[in-house]
DNA sequence: ATGTCGATACTTTATCGA
């Protein structure tokens, strides 16, 4: 089963360039971030001609994220918990079953938090507290799960272009980095350095300054695997050749194969 | 080169968020 995340910028924006690396990379699932698009205006019909089922949580202007599926939904549940008063949107969780086994795979758009002197960086790390407590409440159920998505988080030195132009940045601050790592503490697995021990691989190339051309770049698109899913982890590759393509997202997609 | 992009609104240009 081959599970994907991409955040697309824009899925008004970017709905050709989506549907044309998706038949090309044939993931069984994908989860798309960064759609800006309201649930009604989401163009589920393209991706239904090519076999998906589409889960949509979405929100006017910005945010919002979506589950493509192969597989049909046993369960869809739009929301991280913890703050009611919440209303942006940026988790979706979804349930599917192929020959009796289950997996959860879980979408996220994990909150920028810059500036870091703003409102925004504690929303932020109030988000990943959140997050931690869900991820708990999942790990109970020792089940296979997968939480995909955009985690606005650097891990570490080897994963940016330039660390020092990035400290004091949302994405690497010591904040940041000390939640990020109580989340894998709690028993996660980084997909992509489970297989892979390389530096200076990125997910995201910013529009600005030549970084593509550059390989400015910084790797913040992550799969984190529960125990029950890490044990089936067969693979886990960046599809970069998408930042070189006309009107590309910022992000290229990351993408897993499970037993 | 502070060098881009997408969405929004009292739109055709400024603002916001990234």
């Amino acid at each position: 089963m081959k599970i994907a995340t991409w955040n697309i910028n824009g899925v008004k924006a970017r709905v050709e360039g989506a549907l044309t690396w998706l038949a090309q990379a044939q993931p069984d699932i994908a989860c798309l971030q960064e759609i800006k698009s309201v649930d009604e205006a989401f163009p589920s019909e393209r991706f239904e001609e090519l076999g998906y089922n589409v889960a949509v949580h979405g929100q006017k202007g910005f945010n919002g994220v979506a589950i493509l599926s192969k597989l049909p939904f046993d369960e869809v549940a739009p929301g991280l918990p913890g703050d009611g008063d919440d209303i942006q949107a940026r988790y979706l969780e979804t349930v599917v079953s192929t020959d009796g086994t289950a997996v959860r795979v879980i979408c996220i758009y994990l909150p920028n938090g810059n500036p870091v002197d703003s409102e925004k960086y504690p929303y932020k790390l109030a988000w990943m507290a959140r997050l931690e407590e869900q991820v708990k409440s999942l790990l109970a159920f020792e089940e296979a799960f997968v939480v995909a998505g955009d985690y606005n988080v650097i891990p570490a030195d080897e994963d940016v272009h330039d660390p020092e132009a990035w400290a004091g940045d949302a994405l690497f601050r010591p904040e940041t980095h000390a939640a990020y790592r109580q989340l894998l503490n709690l028993g996660l697995t980084d997909a992509y350095r489970a297989c892979h021990n390389e530096a200076h691989q990125y997910s995201f190339w910013d529009y600005q300054g030549g970084a593509w051309q550059k390989n400015n770049g910084i790797r913040i698109d992550h799969l984190l695997l529960s125990p029950q899913a890490a044990d089936r982890l067969k693979g886990c590759e960046i599809d970069s050749f998408t930042r070189g393509w006309e009107k590309p997202s910022d992000h290229v997609p990351v993408w897993i194969e499970l037993s």
